[in-house]
DNA sequence: CAGGAAGCTTTTTTT
DNA sequence: AAGCTTCCTG
């Protein structure tokens, strides 16, 4: 092993380190990875079997990652490691013991959505105000009782959960949660939560198939521990209890996803579990300059709770932080954009080297309006991915409910798409008979014409034959075949077909893709099991920052900084450094979210290893309406001495790439004129539209809304007639003539 | 029952 | 600003 030479000496004590339970506290860019996948290779190279070792990383794709790095020191033998998400990694361990626990084999998999839907039809059933009871709110609460491992029982006898429950007005919450599990039982579902929980179950109430895995993985590895939850914790608690050969590897100064249940404490219970823990520290970043990796640590500096961690580098010192101040949040994507495009031209880099990171999904869009009007790649992580688009998820619809058609959310998704005259007062009565006789809604719907008479009947027999047509299929055949016979014959193609637009025409192009990926899977030689099922739960679990970067030519990278965890860039704007936006406006509540964000900025920050920009506008569209916007006081944490300010106008021009780009592009900076919204004119009452068929140039006119006005222009386009109106209060305006009420004032 | 328009809510982050 | 739900009309 000579690649023990090339790491320092805290990382070889790491992985060096066999037997017993260790914690390797890891600061950002510290060689984290590298440690981990060594330590495998040696472990393998000891004589363990690749087949006992079990990694549990964050993401598909840093297992991935992972597993080639450990290929390039080990070979093909590291085909046999098991790893992955937790999510993954049980999943596929529940598929193969769901009879014990009552699932099906092919138990579906509901993403957010089905379950936002399903607890929304519960709310409804359950005749209480929706106002109240939000798909998002109730989500919620049952998401965090799962993660802390409380069953729906627990939940409704506890003293203290009912109370809090009460006391936000929210009573019904253990009733809709107790619902919610048994729909999604007898619909053979799980959702995300229930992954971890049921796999939690499977090791209470079957000891054997917990004996079992705790002698197939005798080394247990979990990366990003700092972002576990309780019921991550305890699998890996009880994975490990027979061998203790259980390695954590984390930093709490990157923890950032309490909000998904991840609890630090997680860290603390590890100490107090393995008395005989040997903890290693990873402190030198080999990662960023001293400038970046200084100005973090004077951020994270301003928690309290944190555990004593020193990060130096020897690293150059490295050019300054830039912060730059934009008038608006187009300004601030047009400054990003255009420093991206100078800095690439003049340093000859490539725009792989450029990250944009910001705090919610929404501020993508100013940034790829710049980005495209400078004719700059680039390419967005996350936000909406492929498998959310509608046409895929109704193909995929179609699929699942072919491998387990009690899939309920899938069956109400395509029941009548494409249209097979099934509307939805038939779709509630289904599932009131079913519920009424308590029978799987499937059942209801094989016999259809028992329940509902003959017309609605047979359409919903004839769906209920198309589905068995297709599992019938399925049985004999791979995914591909099956989801290219289902495209086909359940209508959807032909659907999209119809439709000549844009937009038609991409939706069918994404089913073309569907199938394309659909085709790679089961050419995949790694891929065991090609059936349709197995390919439906791989999906269920992936993520768009799992998708790999294949993609043609080099790009700048867009994403919000919770999924840049674990990825960095030569240079990287932090873009949106404002009041309530970062930190956001949600986390200014306690102490403990305050921070939480804090250390989102020190993940953003340590992402860079050359440049790093923040920028930060004083007014920003928000739902439609401008708003004004203070800098962040993060700004105010870094300490000034790394920090180099620039500002977007008015600045003391100098030879700076801003200066210099701002002076060129002063025609473009300027401000864009604001359309006012409202206007202080309230319609009289006798208000009356006029005949505005002769409406011409130079007319006077008077909208309900808008107020008075005088026409500039008449624009007429085949059958669609529109005026263009100079309103006196809130300016001009285009309006459609068909629909808009005007009284002509002559 | 379907299609279209108006109205309403939304945005914090993700497996 | 946009997507989604609801309401209205044919």
């Amino acid at each position: 092993m000579d690649h023990l030479n090339l790491l320092n000496e805290s990382q070889r004590a790491a992985v060096l380190h066999i037997e017993g339970p260790a914690m390797i506290i890891a600061g950002a860019g510290s060689g984290k990875t590298r440690v981990l996948t060594y330590r495998i290779a040696h472990l393998i190279s000891q004589g363990v079997d690749p087949f006992n070792i079990l990694a549990l990383t964050f993401t598909n794709k840093a297992a991935k990652e992972m597993r080639h790095r450990i290929e390039k020191v080990i070979g093909n033998e590291a085909k046999n490691i098991w790893m992955g998400t937790f999510h993954s990694v049980f999943s596929r361990i529940l598929r193969s013991e769901a009879d014990k626990i009552g699932y099906p084999k092919s138990f579906t998999i509901y993403d957010t959505d089905d379950s936002k839907t399903l607890i929304r039809n519960i709310v409804k059933e359950m005749n209480l105000d929706d106002k109240l009871y939000k798909p998002n709110v109730v989500l919620g609460r049952i998401s965090s009782a799962k993660n802390k491992l409380i069953s729906v029982k627990q939940y409704l006898n506890d003293a203290v959960i009912q109370a809090d429950d009460e006391a936000a007005m929210r009573p019904k919450i253990g009733k809709i949660y107790e619902m919610y599990q048994s729909r999604c039982f007898r619909a053979g579902a799980m959702d995300f939560d229930d992954l971890l929980f049921n796999t939690n179950v499977l090791f209470k109430d079957h000891p054997d198939a917990l004996n079992k895995y705790q002698n197939i993985f005798k080394f247990v590895m979990v990366d990003e521990y700092q972002d576990t939850n309780y019921s991550q914790y305890l699998i890996t608690r009880k994975l490990a209890a027979q061998n203790r050969n259980v390695v954590v590897v984390g930093d709490d100064a990157q923890s950032i996803y309490a909000f998904r249940g991840a609890d630090i404490q997680n860290i603390l219970n590890f100490e107090r579990d393995y008395p005989e823990l040997q903890v290693f520290k990873l402190e030198q970043n080999y990662r960023s300059t001293k400038n970046i990796v200084h100005a973090a640590n004077s951020v994270i500096k301003n928690n309290q709770a944190q555990l004593r961690k020193d990060v130096f580098t020897d690293n150059e010192q490295g050019p300054l932080i830039e912060v730059i101040k934009a008038n608006s949040d187009n300004e601030e994507g047009k400054l990003v954009a255009t420093t991206i495009f100078e800095e690439k031209m003049s340093n000859h880099l490539s725009y792989d080297d450029f990250a944009i990171l910001y705090r919610t999904n929404a501020q993508s869009r100013a940034m790829e309006e710049a980005l495209r009007r400078m004719n700059i790649k680039y390419k967005i992580i996350g936000g909406l991915s492929f498998y959310q688009r509608k046409e895929i998820k109704d193909l995929i619809a179609y699929l699942r409910l072919t491998v387990n058609p009690n899939d309920e959310q899938a069956l109400r998704r395509v029941i009548n798409y494409p249209k097979r005259g099934i509307g939805e007062t038939t779709e509630q009565k289904i599932f009131v008979i079913a519920n009424d006789i308590n029978h799987a809604v499937w059942e209801v719907v094989m016999n259809a014409t028992e329940f509902l008479g003959n017309r609605v009947g047979t359409a919903i027999e004839n769906f209920s034959i198309m589905i068995r047509d297709f599992a019938r299929i399925a049985e004999n055949s791979d995914a591909f075949e099956v989801a290219k016979h289902v495209a086909k014959h359940s209508g959807i193609v032909d659907d999209l077909y119809q439709d000549k637009t844009v937009e038609g025409l991409a939706r069918y192009e994404n089913i073309q893709e569907l199938l394309n990926g659909i085709k790679e899977y089961v050419d995949d030689p790694e891929k065991e099991d090609k059936s349709l099922s197995a390919f439906l739960q791989d999906i269920a679990l992936i993520t768009d920052a799992d998708t790999k970067a294949d993609d043609d030519g080099e790009f700048v990278t867009l994403m919000t900084i919770h999924s840049a965890k674990g990825l960095e860039f030569k240079n990287v704007f932090i873009v949106g450094m404002e009041e309530n936006l970062f930190p956001s406006q949600m986390m200014l509540n306690s102490r403990a979210d305050l921070e939480e964000e804090r250390r989102l900025f020190y993940v953003a920050i340590t992402r860079a290893e050359k440049r790093l920009y923040l920028t930060y506008a004083t007014s920003r569209y928000q739902w439609g309406n401008l708003r004004a916007c203070e800098k962040s006081r993060f700004l105010d944490e870094i300490d000034p001495k790394f920090i180099n300010f620039k500002y977007g106008d008015g600045g003391v021009s100098g030879g700076n790439v801003f200066d210099r780009v701002l002076q060129r592009k002063s025609n473009l900076l300027a401000p864009a004129p604001r359309k006012q919204v409202a206007s202080n004119y309230t319609a009289p009452a006798d208000f009356k539209a006029s005949d505005t068929s002769d409406l011409a140039a130079g007319m006077k006119v008077e909208h309900p809304k808008f107020g008075f006005g005088t026409v500039s222009k008449i624009d007429a386009q085949g059958n669609s007639i529109k005026a263009i109106i100079n309103f006196d209060e809130v300016g001009e305006k285009t309006l459609l003539l068909s629909f808009a009420k005007l009284k002509i004032h002559a």
